[in-house]
DNA sequence: CCGGCGCGGTTTTTT
DNA sequence: ACCGCGCCGG
């Protein structure tokens, strides 16, 4: 037990080891943050806590995921609760349904689904959209709802004209969804919030069943979430928080600021701990780091510094366009790597805005560097997916009415606007769900003869599907498919789109739901696999070292870090955004995105921008951002943009376009690994080459230890596309049934199953040692094999 | 009722 | 440049 707080600094020591009372640790980029968490989760089951007793609260899954893999290194199979705040309040409320007025089959509405509520909500309430669009209304009524601000409040209030159009909205929205039996994200935290605020019974039973709360990312809480955690912590105060003011860039959502600065005051014996060393970075991108984040005033001083050696300057470069921009960073990354001290996982590159890395993406390409974009377009917001989830969620909660609508007529079978427009006029006015009008149909004056007859046979179809639904997933997603003919349909209608083969997204899905199947033999209800669906943006949470160079936004790099990283297009109207200038926080939150961004690169950095942009079509010209002229340039290296650039002139004809070599288009891969973002330990410091299997190696013999410098396809430099991807794919041939690993982590394993293909090919694997089975996709997860 | 075509608005960030 | 929406011919 000693070994917990062994290799860590007095001040790690010192919030590892506090386990009564309140604990606010403002812990600083880079300095061993996840490490004290999850450290002292460990120390405080060592000491007797219950297991079931701690809860830790994040607002990502990766953050969840990282968190939950590293306390079971130090504390295997503990039943300790981690998770994201939304999935803790969706189980909650699945106990507590009632009091809020759900069934506990309760339906989680995502983004797009609460769109097209809003829509009907905006129409049924007869308001007039002409001077606000459905999403003010709707981010409006999230802000009310983030805020706990009650329909009948809200109406009171009615400040902004935007607000009172919301505000009309807001109640019929509200009811519509409870009609439906369903919630929309913001809902999870405001009916848990609600229960426990009007509950005293409930509130003092999770008070005193969860004694030891955890909420990471503190700075990044709104008052929803404020007052969940608070009345959660009443009895029993012994609530630690971690969080960096300096790191809060979620106010657009809610987020308050206040929460952090307040806490002091809010929890009077507080214990606070600072943790200021820098593990991560150069002292010279600290330098820059720091300097940018002195600028802004609503903050708490805090001395960051490392001991780390001295890098290289941060670059601070100019660009004549975007395309440029693009070319030459791909360029950079090329040479880097053929220098030798570097692979694609190295790098990322990061931006205000997802609509920036469609010119990185396409210059990547054109030179065959592996590449992942993180975010993009997500396998859950695909149309086949979604229809079929849509039929899922309706089997599971006849009442939900995005679902019926998106699938009554999908596959397309003569039901048209027409029709479901007389439904849902007839559900309105009979306050019941539309498929319940649906099995009515005959009642529904409005319907000719023909939508009746359609219509029942649509329900006709779904009672069949419905006597299936205590099946497993896989069963009843392929009785789904076959009885609707689903596939034939897709083949009808996606006929000369050529990228896509939504098929395979179909069969993608299917093999979601037999690992789901898999995985909670027991449990294993639909309910459950909705649930986890709906929060889980991005599906693999599992490892996933996949060796590609990352392209996200600077708020998804939250939480990680990169040996080299390249912020684009700090640009006046980008970063600072044009709509974040109104006033001093939003602009300051923009300079801590921009803080977050320089803090997650561990040796080399480059910030960039262009003279001109092509926006929409036209190129405009640039202003550099004010932040720019913040830093200090005396050391940094500044390089202006000199020659002519002519972007018709692109490499498209020297490099093969990858696309065309690889038969297996290489998938957008939705989630990155968190590296470590400790304090040195003996796992951090060692190579990543010497236990990282290199997917570039062409030989089969990439899969074992070997010395960072005898990579050849890496030394002889970057090749065409087609080597790089080829070489992507052979060892996943290796791999058999029966076949023993080595994980970095879980150490030696047999695997018992395979399933999938191409880059989804996912493994289970037994491991000698007390992990038990765990699952990854192979083409990402950082196995060995051993024979 | 279906699917194709053209127009206009539109984009910040995400559970 | 892209997507969703509305209009129109089958």
């Amino acid at each position: 037990m000693e070994a917990i707080t062994n290799n860590l600094t007095a001040a790690q020591a010192e919030a590892v080891t506090h386990i009564d009372g309140p604990l606010l640790i403002i812990a600083g980029p880079g300095s061993g943050k996840t490490r004290v968490v999850t450290h002292r989760i460990a120390h405080m089951l060592h000491r007797g806590v219950r297991p079931f007793q701690i809860a830790a609260l994040t607002f990502t899954n990766k953050a969840a995921d990282e968190m939950r893999m590293r306390v079971n290194l130090l504390a295997p199979g503990q039943p300790v609760w981690m998770g994201t705040f939304h999935r803790f309040c969706a189980q909650q409320l699945r106990r507590y349904a009632s009091m809020v007025g759900l069934q506990e089959n309760y339906s989680i509405y995502d983004t797009s689904d609460s769109k097209s509520a809003m829509k009907r909500a905006i129409a049924a309430a007869g308001v007039s959209t002409t001077h606000s669009t459905p999403e003010q209304i709707a981010s409006a009524i999230s802000r009310a709802k983030n805020r706990l601000i009650t329909p009948e409040i809200m109406q009171q209030q009615s400040g902004r004209a935007s607000d009172s159009v919301a505000a009309r909205v807001y109640p019929v929205y509200q009811q519509q969804l409870l009609l439906a039996n369903a919630v929309d994200f913001d809902d999870l935290l405001y009916h848990f919030a609600r229960l426990l605020r009007e509950n005293p019974e409930v509130r003092g039973e999770l008070d005193a069943k969860l004694k030891y709360i955890m909420v990471d990312e503190y700075q990044d809480t709104n008052l929803a979430q404020y007052a969940i955690v608070r009345a959660m912590s009443v009895d029993h105060p012994n609530l630690a928080v971690t969080g960096d003011p300096d790191q809060s860039i979620y106010g657009w959502r809610g987020a308050d600021l206040n929460n952090i600065l307040d806490f002091e005051k809010d929890y009077p014996n507080v214990k606070t701990v600072r943790l200021e060393q820098n593990y991560r970075s150069t002292p010279n991108i600290l330098a820059v780091a720091d300097q940018l984040i002195r600028h802004n005033r609503r903050r708490k001083p805090k001395e960051l510094f490392t001991e780390n050696p001295d890098g290289e300057n941060v670059i601070l470069r100019q660009y004549e366009d975007g395309y440029q921009e693009a070319d030459e960073i791909a360029d950079e990354i090329a040479t880097q790597m053929m220098a030798g001290n570097a692979e694609p996982r190295d790098f990322a590159i990061f931006c205000r805005m997802n609509a920036l890395t469609r010119s990185l993406e396409h210059a990547l390409r054109n030179r065959g560097l592996p590449y992942q974009i993180v975010n993009g377009v997500e396998f859950y917001q695909r149309k086949e997916v979604k229809d079929l989830l849509a039929y899922l969620h309706l089997i599971n909660n006849p009442s939900h009415d995005v679902a019926f609508q998106r699938v009554v007529n999908t596959p397309t079978r003569g039901i048209g606007a027409t029709t479901i427009g007389r439904l849902q006029r007839f559900a309105d006015s009979q306050r019941i769900p539309m498929l319940e009008a649906a099995r009515r149909a005959n009642e529904i004056d409005a319907l000719s003869k023909r939508a009746v007859t359609m219509v029942s046979k649509f329900v006709t179809i779904y009672d069949r599907l419905r006597k299936k639904a205590t099946a497993s997933l896989e069963d009843l997603l392929r009785y789904l498919v076959e009885e609707t003919h689903y596939i034939d349909f897709l083949e009808k209608s996606a006929m000369e789109k050529e990228d896509a083969n939504p098929a395979a997204n179909v069969d993608e899905l299917i093999s979601a739901a037999v690992e789901f199947d898999r995985m909670h033999p027991d449990d294993g209800s639909l309910d459950a696999f909705l649930e986890q669906v709906a929060l889980v943006a991005d599906t693999d949470a599992f490892e996933d070292s996949n060796n590609r160079v990352t392209l996200m936004t600077l708020h998804a790099a939250k939480g990680l870090e990169f040996p080299r990283v390249f912020v684009i297009a700090v640009e006046d109207g980008l970063l600072p955004h044009a709509r974040s200038k109104e006033n001093d926080q939003q602009l300051e939150e923009e300079r801590r995105l921009l803080f977050v961004g320089i803090t997650r690169a561990k040796q080399w950095c480059q910030l960039s921008y262009a003279k001109r942009r092509s926006v929409r079509g036209d190129v405009r010209p640039v202003i550099p951002s004010m932040f720019l002229s913040e830093l200090p340039r005396a050391d940094m290296t500044v390089i202006e943009s000199q020659r002519d650039y002519d972007f018709f002139d692109s490499v498209d004809e020297e490099y093969p376009d990858s696309w065309d070599i690889v038969q297996e288009p290489a998938t957008t891969i939705q989630s990155v690994a968190i590296e470590s973002n400790d304090a040195p330990s003996t796992v951090d410091r060692l190579p990543n080459a010497s236990v990282i299997p290199d997917l570039y190696m062409d030989e089969p013999s990439a899969v074992t230890k070997k010395p960072k410098s005898s990579k050849p396809s890496i030394q002889t430099g970057l090749k065409t596309a087609s080597e790089l991807l080829d070489s992507d794919r052979v060892p996943l041939n290796l791999y058999r049934e029966g076949s023993t690993v080595r994980h970095p982590e879980y150490g030696e394993g047999k695997i018992t199953s395979l399933v999938g293909r191409g880059p989804k090919r996912t493994a289970k694997i037994l491991f000698d040692n007390a992990t038990g089975e765990q699952t990854f996709r192979l083409a990402f997860a950082n196995l060995e094999l051993v024979q």
